[in-house]
DNA sequence: CACAGAATGTAACGAAAGGTAACACCGGGT
DNA sequence: ACCCGGTGTTACCTTTCGTTACATTCTGTG
């Protein structure tokens, strides 16, 4: 049997059930452990289920491809400022605004691409992309408030109303690291 | 026996079982590994079947495409811009509009095929023999806006009204790396 | 709550199987 | 004689998978 036959079975399982456990996979392709495990760790890697302690579940049941909360401060992700952060090795997560977009990407090292929402009209944008409005006189999710804007003619005409200022993503990192982040060392330059 | 008569039976055996392993059709056809091999290269070639390793599946998809949200950006599919992968396996995933179908080609090693649709008409194309319009204009889904065409002709009709740059799958991926991921290179060793 | 034991997850390694490039051989056609 | 497509052989590389050992999580008991 190919594994690609375990994938395509695994997932008609979980249309079926809703859930697989590992040790009954194991029973019916008679295959090790671990090879199940590689084949979920596979499939959840794609989205096409979600990985539990023990087997797996339906990846729409568990409310969608991945985790729907900001990995940062733990809010429920999906409004309108969620960003999708995307990590080597394929795995995503979520952030519920930019402020905690912003201090992910710092955490963590691995982050190899961002989409943030448009404030104005809701579309995905690449980071690199954007213009960000940081610390506007508007407190929509975290505080303090970073919007996330496609133009930067927007995120312009939008801070003559309400103040901030217009950063790029690089920029917006650089102003996280000195004013946001709590400094330890105070060896700082 | 013809390698055309193999080839007749191989998509029959497919077509029956789903899927052929090579060491099955060595043992069936008394000929060796390589020249299966090049059996199944030459089918996947022109659309018989799918290759994966050990064997070859069905190149028809059976079950409906899954998760109805976009993999990288979580965004509801099924607009005039979605796309489908194939992974490895026969597995499928979405993506809401080329912009996030290109990222997740980059991440994912496994992916086999993908499909676009035409913005004109709305067909679906295989990426490799589409022209992509890169960063027009106009945003209909995600940012930078990165839409699909099956004729150049078309694509560089569009851009005369809308801007952007006619590239091909391969240009465009390379132009995702430089322009939409996050460098992490610093002065890292 | 702590604890022990069972079940499960994971990393590392090696064996086996599969993929592929290069070359030689064969037979049919010109 | 020559060319050319199809095939087998060989060698080498990659992928897959099981085993082992250990870490982590779950579960029941007191």
């Amino acid at each position: 049997m190919l594994a690609a036959d375990r994938y395509q079975r695994i997932v008609e399982l979980i249309d079926e059930n809703g859930s697989v456990l590992v040790s009954d996979l194991v029973a019916e392709f008679g295959v090790s452990r671990m090879t199940i495990n590689r084949d979920l760790d596979h499939l959840a890697g794609i989205g096409s289920l979600t990985r539990v302690h023990g087997g797996a579940m339906s990846a729409v049941e568990t409310g969608d491809p991945r985790s729907r909360h900001c990995l940062m401060c733990g809010t429920e992700t999906g409004g309108r400022t969620a960003m999708t952060l995307f990590h080597e090795g394929g795995t995503q997560s979520q952030a519920c605004c930019p402020h905690c977009g912003l201090m992910l990407v710092s955490e963590h090292a691995d982050v190899t691409a961002a989409l943030a929402q448009d404030f104005i009209g809701g579309q995905m944008v690449s980071i690199r992309a954007a213009t960000f409005l940081v610390a506007p006189d508007v407190t929509v999710c975290c505080v303090p408030t970073v919007l996330c804007f496609e133009e930067r003619d927007d995120a312009d005409r939008f801070s003559r109303g309400f103040g901030g200022t217009l950063m790029t993503w690089e920029e917006a990192q650089a102003d996280v690291r000195d004013h946001m982040t709590l400094t330890k060392e105070g060896t700082e330059v």
